[in-house]
DNA sequence: CTGAAAGCGCTTACAG
DNA sequence: CTGAAAGCGCTTACAG
C-alpha cells in the first residue's frame, strides 16, 4: 500500500510540502486559494498526516498515557473512561495501559509510553519507586499518579482520603455489636493498601474492636485473594462476625466464597467493601459499600496533567470517602453458631 | 530535558550510529566488543529509543490498536485484558481506543491509530462501513473484527453464534411456563444487535410463544437503556412474565429497576441475560446468563492479526455460545399477580 | 564487522 | 503569502 504523504498533498494542491503543512496546522500564513486547494486534495486523497513524523520534528504528540493497574477492576475501567473522555474533549488521545497489578508490566508499559513520546502520563503507580517509575522522573516527562502515590516520588497527585470511609465502618460495625472485623488488605506494595489498612488497624484501636493480627489477611487487589482471604478467616478458632474488603475485587472473590459456605451475608456475618460500583447495591442483600468519586478522580488528573504540560506544578488533591450503609452490614450482630458453615 | 540519542549512545561507546543501532536491533553483523560497550552506554545514559523515529524508517511500530465500543462493558475490559497479554507476548503493546457505542468517537479513534500507523487494528465495529472503517480497508491496514462484523466489510472475524445460545434461552423459559418474553434489544446498527433479536424472532415464533411487537424494547447495549427497557416492557397492558436482556449492561440497568419496582426476580419475573459476568452468579437469585469465551476471542482475534500482518488471509472463527441456568429463570411461572409492583 | 550517507514524512526558521 | 533547505532520530543498503 503506498501510503500517501503530504507531497502527493501538495503536488495535487499545486503547491509545496511547506504550504501543505501550513494548511494542516492551521498556520494563518496561508492564502485563501491554497487553503482551499489543500483542503480539496487531502479530501480527494484521504490524506492522513503521519503522527510519528510529525512528533519527530514538533516534539509533541497530542497523546498521553494512562497506566492503570487493573482494567479488570471496574474502577479503573471507569477510570479509563473518564480521563479518556476528559482527554479527547481537550484534544488529546490516551493510550492505555493495564499493569495488570505486576511491576515488570508496569515497567514494561511505562518504557512504551516513554519510547513514543507521550506528552504526558497518568498512572496508578505500583512498587517503589525503582525502575521506569524514576525514569519518569528523571526525564521530567509529565506525571501525574492517581488513586495511588510512590512515597518518596514528589509528583502531583489526585488521590482518596481512605481514613474517613474505612473509620465510619468499623464505627458503624461496632455500634451494630461486632467486636471481631475480618480485614481483607490490598498489597503493601501499593500505597491506597498500606493508608487502608493503617485506617483499619487505627479505627479498629480507637473504638476498642478486637487487634487480633489473625483478624487481617493480605491479599492484592484481585478476585481470587478476596475468595482465599475469606476462607482464612472463617477457618479461625475465632471467626470474625464482620468482613471489610479493601477494594470491589476482592470483595467479589469474597462474597463467592461466603455464598459457596452458605453463609448468608447480613445475617450470619456482616460485609462492607471499598470502591462503589453500580451493581453492588443490586446484590441481595444489598451490599454497603465506602464510596469516592472516580469521576473527580479522572477529570481532575486529566486536568492536573495538562497544567503540568503547560509547565505548571498543580497542588495535589485528596477526595472524600464515605460510608454508604445497606442492608449487607446493617442487621445487629447474629448468634455465633451462625458463623458455622451451614449443611445447606 | 535533553533528550538522549542513538548519536550519544553511540559516541560514549565509541562506535558510529549504524553500529549502535545494529547492537540496538540485534543485528548479527557486530562485534561482541561494540556489543559490550554500546550495552554499557545505554545502561549508563538510560537511553530510550525513540519509537517515532524508529517506525518512520522501518515502516513497522510493534503496537497493534484495538477499538472497543465501550470500556466499562466488562465483556470488553476483560476482552482488552486478554488481548493485551496474548499481543504482549507476542512482542506488541496494545493502544486501547474506547468508541462508547458512537461512530465518531470509533471514527476519531480509528483516525488516530491509522496516523500512529500501528501495525494492526482489531476492533469491535459500530454502524456500517462508511466513515474510518472504509479508510482502514482501502489503506490495506492488517484489521480483523472481533464480537461484531460489518455487512459487505470482507475482514477475517472472531464472533460468537448468539443463536445458539438465544434458542436454549427462549426453549428454557417456554419450559417453565412463560408465553410472553420481553426482550432487551441491542442497537440494529451492531451486528450482534441485530443477530441476537433475529434469533430471538425466530426461537419465539417457533417455540408457539406469543411475538407481539411490543415485547421488544431496542436499547444501546449500555445500562440506562436497560431500565429504560423495563419501565417500557412492565408497563404494557400485558407485561411479560420473563426478560431476556442482550447484554450484560443492560441486564445491569433492568435489575435496578426490577428492584426499584419491588419484582422478586426469579419469582416475579424470570431473567436472563447474554453475556457471562463473573458476579452474576453471585446475585441472588443468581442470574442465568447466555455464556460465551472472551478468552477465545480475545486469543484468537490476537493470532489471527498477526496472520494478517504476515500477509496471511486467515479464516474467519465462530465461538459458540451455551445458556447457562440458575435460579433467576428456574422457577416455574408464578400467578400473575407477581407482576404487579409490590408495595413494600 | 564497521562507517558514511541517504532518506523515512513531517515542520520551521530563513529568505523573498 | 510562499518555497527551498535543514533537520527531528532513527535504519539500511552500499562500500570497504
Amino acid at each position: 500500500m503506498a501510503e500517501i504523504t503530504i507531497k502527493d498533498v501538495a503536488s495535487l494542491a499545486g503547491v509545496s510540502a511547506a504550504t501543505a503543512s501550513r494548511v494542516l496546522s492551521g498556520n494563518p500564513a496561508t492564502s485563501p486559494g491554497a487553503r482551499a486547494r489543500v483542503a480539496a486534495a487531502i479530501t480527494e486523497l484521504d490524506y492522513r498526516p503521519n503522527a510519528q513524523a510529525r512528533a519527530l520534528r514538533s516534539t509533541r504528540s497530542d497523546s498521553i498515557g494512562l497506566l492503570v493497574s487493573d482494567v479488570r477492576n471496574p474502577f479503573f475501567a471507569d477510570l479509563a473512561h473518564t480521563v479518556e473522555q476528559a482527554a479527547l474533549s481537550e484534544g488529546y488521545v490516551t493510550l492505555l495501559g493495564n499493569a495488570n497489578e505486576r511491576k515488570e508490566q508496569q515497567d514494561r508499559y511505562l518504557d512504551t509510553l516513554i519510547s513514543r513520546r507521550v506528552d504526558g502520563i497518568i498512572v496508578a503507580p505500583l512498587g517503589d519507586g525503582s525502575g521506569s517509575i524514576a525514569s519518569l522522573i528523571e526525564r521530567e516527562i509529565p506525571t501525574v499518579f492517581v488513586d495511588r502515590t510512590v512515597d518518596g516520588i514528589d509528583v502531583p497527585s489526585v488521590t482518596t482520603d481512605s481514613e474517613a470511609g474505612i473509620r465510619q465502618a468499623v464505627e458503624h460495625l461496632s455500634s451494630v455489636g461486632h467486636t471481631r472485623i475480618g480485614y481483607i488488605s490490598g498489597p503493601q506494595a501499593t500505597s491506597t493498601g498500606r493508608e487502608r489498612f493503617a485506617a483499619f488497624t487505627s479505627a479498629v484501636a480507637d473504638t476498642g474492636l478486637s487487634q487480633d493480627p489473625e483478624l487481617v489477611y493480605f491479599g492484592d487487589f484481585q478476585a481470587a485473594s478476596g475468595s482465599a482471604g475469606v476462607h482464612a478467616l472463617l477457618d479461625l478458632d475465632e471467626p470474625p462476625t464482620a468482613l471489610l474488603a479493601a477494594d470491589s475485587l476482592m470483595a467479589v472473590g469474597a462474597l463467592a466464597i461466603l455464598h459457596k459456605r452458605g453463609l448468608r451475608i447480613g445475617t450470619d456475618i456482616a460485609m462492607i467493601a471499598f470502591d462503589d460500583v453500580e451493581w453492588f447495591a443490586l446484590l441481595n442483600p444489598a451490599l454497603s459499600v465506602i464510596s469516592h468519586s472516580v469521576e473527580d478522580m479522572g477529570r481532575l488528573a486529566v486536568e492536573m496533567l495538562l497544567q503540568v504540560i503547560a509547565g505548571g506544578t498543580p497542588e495535589s488533591v485528596v477526595l472524600p470517602s464515605e460510608l454508604i450503609i445497606r442492608a449487607s452490614s446493617s442487621s445487629p450482630i447474629s448468634p455465633s453458631a451462625g458463623l458455622r458453615p451451614r449443611k445447606n
